[in-house]
RNA sequence: GGAGGGAUGGCCGAGUGGCCUAUGGCGCCUGUCUUGAAAACAGGUGUGGGGCAACCCACCGGGGGUUCGAAUCCCUCUCCCUCCGCCA
């Protein structure tokens, strides 16, 4: 959520951002209306408020009944014309809310602006694609060769988009996982386990509600949403809390399933395991003082890419242009790891510096040491790699010529001596 | 699922309709005293909003209501505790 104040004295600073993110700016003027509507209706019930005050006191006071009686009469219109201020004070705070929740954070100024994706700008790539001496194959032809991935089962027990991953297949990912949770561990990061279902308010803390309801699952009689990523629990966790800043910066790291409807994407990419709508992933969370969230997100940002080296991946960094900026972001980068079976980099992990706009949304500050104003922290978040990808880079590039999987050296430690998946 | 008891400031805890619209204690900050510290004493110490300002408004778990006036009375929801039942 932006600050008022911001779209109240620089409202074109507000329009300009969401022009260059391909969005209609008109929400902005709706702000600006409603706000300048709420601070008349509250001067006006504020100064009936007063004055009942005063008036209530003095009642209390008096003695003579005559007196008394007058007061209490003229109050009593005075709560009347409060009642009314305030319902339609009611009404359009609600509406200022409503309108100031869909406008997205602004872009930091060195952010590449761009159409969409394909404006999106490679900063570099760390490794050589590997060559094979024979044509290298997709997962989806791998995994079930192997019987590691079984997608008719899936379809079976749950519908399209689901898949099973059995034997080795599903102690692979599981090792991952481990090997991601034990390395941001020695990174700094301390692991959580959240609850994989939150209510409504939790979401809108992070950013996904009111505007992306349409991808979210929801239980169909109580206030519980699944978790579409660990960020959102993450983000909850000190919600309406005020942090004394020698906490801070507070790094987090946790694995949790993440369960997304996909409506905006049916039909896309429907091939293997690429786009389900239940996917493992290991997350990093940070919240950081303002002046230092930057520097927390060079560091994130080393941190995934630790990730893809460890598992000897190639990958590239590519900074997100105002066009593909996720709403609650300021500034992105994704990491891309090569998949020679299916032929491309696959998006496997968003690092991404949110500023406020988490904290004024889920009302997180933090108190200065030096007794100062409480202010609203930064927050930070990043994919310590999404589960399926990671999964499929690994598959499709340890692949061997007789169809096998070589098992990467650095999760032996949760493999119980596979070093090689071969067919049974 | 049933019955009962709770939720008040950083913490503990008083407050059942006006009498400073939150007593008191702990903690914290400042000052006095002291070579310094402790102790003692004095003062201060929540969050948000509106206003150039003086100041005003709101907030006692959330929401709604009664009243001239609500922490206090009523309704409702959430969470916590105790007991009973059921159960992975």
């Amino acid at each position: 959520m932006l600050d008022i104040n911001l779209i109240r004295e620089d409202p074109e600073v507000v329009r300009t951002s969401m022009r260059v993110r391909q969005m209609d700016p008109a929400p902005v003027d709706a702000v600006l209306a409603l706000d300048s509507e709420r601070r008349v209706l509250l001067a006006q019930s504020e100064k009936l408020k007063a004055e009942r005050n005063a008036v209530s006191k003095e009642i209390g006071r008096a003695k003579d009944s005559a007196g008394r009686e007058a007061r209490i009469e003229a109050m009593r219109s005075v709560g009347d014309q409060i009642a009314v201020l305030d319902d339609q004070l009611r009404e359009v705070d609600g509406k200022l809310h409503e309108a100031i929740s869909i406008i997205p954070n602004i872009p930091d100024p060195s952010v590449p602006v761009g159409p969409d994706e394909h404006g999106n700008v490679v900063i570099r790539t760390v490794g050589e694609p590997r060559t094979f001496d024979f044509t290298p194959r997709p997962h989806w032809e791998l995994g079930v060769d192997l019987g590691i991935i079984n997608f008719d089962q899936g379809v079976k027990i749950t519908g399209s988009r689901f898949y099973v991953l059995s034997g080795a297949g599903a102690r692979l990912q599981r090792a991952i996982i481990a090997f991601f949770l034990d390395l941001h561990i020695r990174q700094g990061y301390r692991e959580q386990y959240t609850p994989f279902m939150v209510k409504s308010e939790t979401l809108f803390g992070s950013g996904q509600l009111p505007k992306f309801r349409d991808n979210l699952y929801k239980d169909h009689e109580e206030d519980l949403w699944m978790v579409p990523t660990a960020e959102v629990p993450l983000t909850g966790l000190h919600m309406d809390e005020i942090l004394d800043e020698a906490r801070l910066p507070l790094r987090y790291t946790a694995y949790t399933p993440c369960f997304r409807r996909e409506k905006m994407s049916a039909g896309r990419d429907v091939r293997g395991i690429k786009r389900g709508h239940q996917f493992d992933k290991v997350e990093m969370y940070i919240y950081a003082k303002p002046e230092e969230s930057q520097a927390e997100h060079a560091r994130m940002l080393a941190d995934a890419e630790e990730t893809c080296r460890a598992l000897g991946l190639t990958y590239r960094v590519v900074q997100q242009c105002t066009g593909d900026l996720s709403f609650a972001s300021h500034i992105t980068y994704d990491l891309e790891v090569w998949a020679p079976g299916v032929g491309e980099w696959l998006e496997v992990s968003s690092v991404s510096n949110v500023g406020d706009f988490q904290a004024r949304r889920a009302n997180i500050k933090y108190r200065p040491a030096d007794g100062g104003r409480t202010r609203y922290l930064h927050t930070l978040n990043g994919s310590g790699l999404g589960m399926p990808r990671t999964l499929i880079a690994v598959m499709e590039n340890y692949q061997t010529k007789e169809g096998s999987i070589q098992v990467p050296e650095v999760l032996s430690p949760w493999m119980g001596g596979i070093d090689r998946i071969s067919i049974p």
